[in-house]
Parts: structure tokens; C-alpha cells; sequence
DNA sequence: ACCACAAATGAAAATGATTTTCATTTCCAT
DNA sequence: ATGGAAATGAAAATCATTTTCATTTGTGGT
């Protein structure tokens, strides 16, 4: 798996490191690349593999991808309009790792969300 | 919803507490009651919607009920065994509503889960 | 009891993500 | 070039979950 690899990866890159297979799919259909759905899938499955990226649910149960190692950043979400804010969550990672320690658990990640109604809505 | 509410409900107990949808269809055919899956389903979000049952996600996004106790809580899921701790959040709330607050976020939830291997896996 | 009407039920179809199948295409080493 | 292995992708299969809709059940009024 080797041609389809970098640029399902630079999609998920330019994604904000932070998008189910689907969306990745359609962003590559919308900026004329040519890719199968399957091959996507493929692909991403083989960079979870080799650790680069990284994979979560949506409360929905769809499947995120987010790219490893990266600063990550948890999101506030509007109910209303879907409008997401990038935020930081400085708090949660401590939090996180206290819990863990305080369980005996090892390898942790973990997800936060805020939703609500934003300004606008 | 009402006459298949309790039975639902009585058969995720019989479970140990922590099941599917289908598993729990399933078993109440197992054990000759007649019920049909859809009612399970809508039974399964009312208990949610009344905040009787939690609900997770399995590694491969099926939804899991879970009965739990009345405060809100959040969870420590083991990636291996599925063991689930219920865990305090207190710095969660605070940073929740601190960031709600700052981007002008009103009617706020929000989920956080931490997941890893436990000591035994 | 009886009747009407709302709520609850469930079978079957629809949906949507993900996986599988399989025929075709691309890559490489010879 | 040439053969075979790996990669690709269209279409079909799978599986959980939701929707649709016709039927059943429960309830209140008479």
C-alpha cells in the first residue's frame, strides 16, 4: 500500500488532522483526486497500523482519524449550526492522566467535547 | 413507552449491566420473550433519555447500555477487556463551562472518556 | 360495555458506515 | 518486454441503527 498512502494522509493533514474516512473521501472527490471509497479506507487503516494516525468515534459511533503526535485540541460544537471552535484543553490532560495513574491504567488517550448553542443560534 | 420499557430494562440487569442492543434482543428471544428489536431500541433511548442508562461505544462503534448510578460521571474504558471505571470529573465541569463562557456558548454539555489498558491487560 | 383516539408495537424497508469480493491495473524484478 | 505480486476500485455484502407504516393495545368518555 503505497501510492494512495501520502495522499489520504495530506488530505487528513489538510483536514485539521481530524476527519471520519467519508469526509476524507468526499474532500478528495471535491478537489478532483482521483481515489476509490475502499481504497481510503484502506489507506487509513495501514497508517493506524504503522501508528501515524490515531482513531476515535464520534458520539455517533462514525470512526475519526486524527493524526498522531499532533498538539492535540478538543472541540467546542454548536448544536445549532455545526459551527466548531478549536479549543484548548490543558485541564483534561491532567485530569486524564490523574485518573489513569490513580487506576493503574497504561497507553491512555482520551476525548472530550463541549456542545451547545452558539452566539447565533 | 411503558410495557416494554421494564422488561428491557430487567434483562440489561440479567446481563451484568453492560450489553448491545442486539445482544439484549437477542437474549430476550433466548429466553421466549416476544419482543421485537425496534422496541428495544426505542425502550434503550428512553432509558437513556431518562438518564437510567449510559450509553458507550464498543472499539468497533457499537452502542452499549449501561445502567449507572445517578450523579454524572464520566468513564475509564479498558481497550483490552472492556473493564469500565466510573470516575469523578469535577475539573471537566469547571473547564467546560469556563470555555462555554469565553466563546459565548449557552445550554452546554459535554462528553470526555478516557480509555487505555488496564493493569490486568 | 362500546367506541374512538392516542400511544406503543414490530415487520419490513431504508440508511449509512465499513468490509469483502473480485476483476482489472500498476509496479518491479527478471 | 514479461510474469507475478501488490494495489486499486466498483459493486455487492454486512451490520447496527433508524424510519415507515400498518396493526395492536390501552385509556378515557359515554
Amino acid at each position: 500500500m503505497t501510492r494512495s498512502n501520502p495522499r489520504v494522509l495530506s488530505t487528513l493533514e489538510r483536514a485539521g488532522g481530524f476527519a471520519s474516512a467519508q469526509e476524507i473521501y468526499r474532500l478528495m472527490q471535491r478537489e478532483g483526486e482521483s481515489i476509490g471509497l475502499t481504497t481510503v479506507y484502506r489507506a487509513l487503516q495501514s497508517l493506524v497500523n504503522d501508528k501515524i494516525v490515531d482513531v476515535l468515534r464520534r458520539e455517533d459511533g462514525e470512526a475519526i482519524y486524527r493524526l498522531c503526535g499532533e498538539a492535540h485540541h478538543h472541540h467546542l460544537v454548536c448544536k445549532g449550526c455545526g459551527d466548531t471552535v478549536e479549543i484548548e484543553g490543558g485541564a483534561i490532560e491532567k485530569w486524564a492522566k490523574m485518573m489513569a495513574e490513580e487506576h493503574g491504567f497504561r497507553e491512555v488517550g482520551h476525548t472530550a467535547e463541549i456542545f451547545g448553542l452558539c452566539a447565533k443560534c
